[in-house]
DNA sequence: ATAATTGCAAATGCTTTGCTTGTGA
DNA sequence: TCACAAGCAAAGCATTTGCAATTAT
C-alpha cells in the first residue's frame, strides 16, 4: 500500500524512486519527531544501502514540498513530521524530551494581533513551550 | 565607565580580562541582536587581536550566567541581546531580517494554562513571529 | 533515451577544544 | 604566584555538494 506522502508527492510530480518510497513509508508510520539519523536508522532496517545523505536530500524536496515539517528545538537537531494533521505547536520535556503536540486558537488569534498592531501580516510563527512534568 | 554587563558579571565572581570588558561593552551599546561574527567584528574595531574563539566563550560564558540571551531564529545562526528589559518576544520580518521585540501578557497568559492543562510547569518558552510588512 | 537520483567522500559553516603562552586577582 | 583565560589552529558536528554510476519515466 502507498503511503499518503507518497501520492502527495506523486501528486506534485515528484520521481519516485525505491529510497524516496521507504522514506515515505516510514515518515508516514512515525508518530514522533525523528530527526534524520533516527530516520536513516529506521530506513536503514528496510533497506541497508541507502545512504545518509539520500535521507538528507528526500528530508528537505519533502519540506520544500510541504509534505513533512521540521522542526529545530532548543539544543537538538532537527527533526521530522508529516503534516497531516492541523497546525499545531508543540511542548518539549526539558527532563525527558518528550513531546506533546497542542492546539490553541486563543493564542493563535492573538499572534496576529500582535503582529497587525506592528504593521505586519503574519506569516509564520514558531511558538515553543519547555516544561517539566508536575508530579502530583 | 563600566557596562552593565561588566557590573553583572563581576558581582558573580567572574574574572574581568580586558578582551570580557570590550565584549560586555560592545554587547552593552548594540541595540540589535548581533551574531558572533558580527560582535567580532565591532569588538575587532576596538582591540583587533581579540579572536573569533575568545568571543564564542565569553558570549557563552555571559549567557550562561544569564547576563545575555541566545536566539536562534529560523535559518540564522545564533544572535544574542543583552539581558536588560523585561521579557519580551520577537517579530521576524521575513523580507529584511529587520527584528522587533514585544510583549504581550495574554499571550502568555495562556502559555501557562496550556503547559498546565497537559500537566506541566512551564519553564521556558519560545515564541516568534514572522511576517512582512504590510505597506499602506 | 536521458534527465534526475544515488552513494560516496570531500567540503562546508558554525562552534568547540587542546595546547602553549599570557595575565588578573 | 598560579589558576584561569587568550590565541591559534585543529577538531567536531550536522548538513550539503561534486561527481561518476545508476535508474525512473
Amino acid at each position: 500500500m502507498s503511503s499518503d506522502i507518497e501520492n502527495k508527492f506523486l501528486k506534485q510530480g515528484g520521481r519516485l524512486t525505491d529510497q524516496r518510497k521507504l522514506i515515505a513509508k516510514v515518515m508516514s508510520e512515525s508518530n514522533d519527531h525523528p530527526d534524520v539519523d533516527e530516520l536513516h536508522k529506521r530506513v536503514n532496517k528496510l533497506d541497508s544501502k541507502i545512504s545518509i545523505a539520500t535521507v538528507y536530500r528526500t528530508v528537505k524536496l519533502f519540506e520544500e514540498s510541504g509534505i513533512i515539517a521540521k522542526h529545530d528545538f532548543k539544543g537538538n537537531k532537527s527533526r521530522y513530521e508529516q503534516t497531516l494533521k492541523e497546525h499545531h505547536d508543540h511542548l518539549i520535556d526539558i527532563n525527558t524530551g518528550e513531546i506533546t503536540e497542542f492546539v490553541n486558537k486563543d493564542i493563535e488569534k492573538l499572534q496576529k494581533q500582535v503582529a497587525a498592531k506592528l504593521g505586519y501580516e503574519l506569516v509564520d510563527h514558531r511558538l515553543e513551550l519547555y516544561g517539566s512534568k508536575i508530579k502530583k
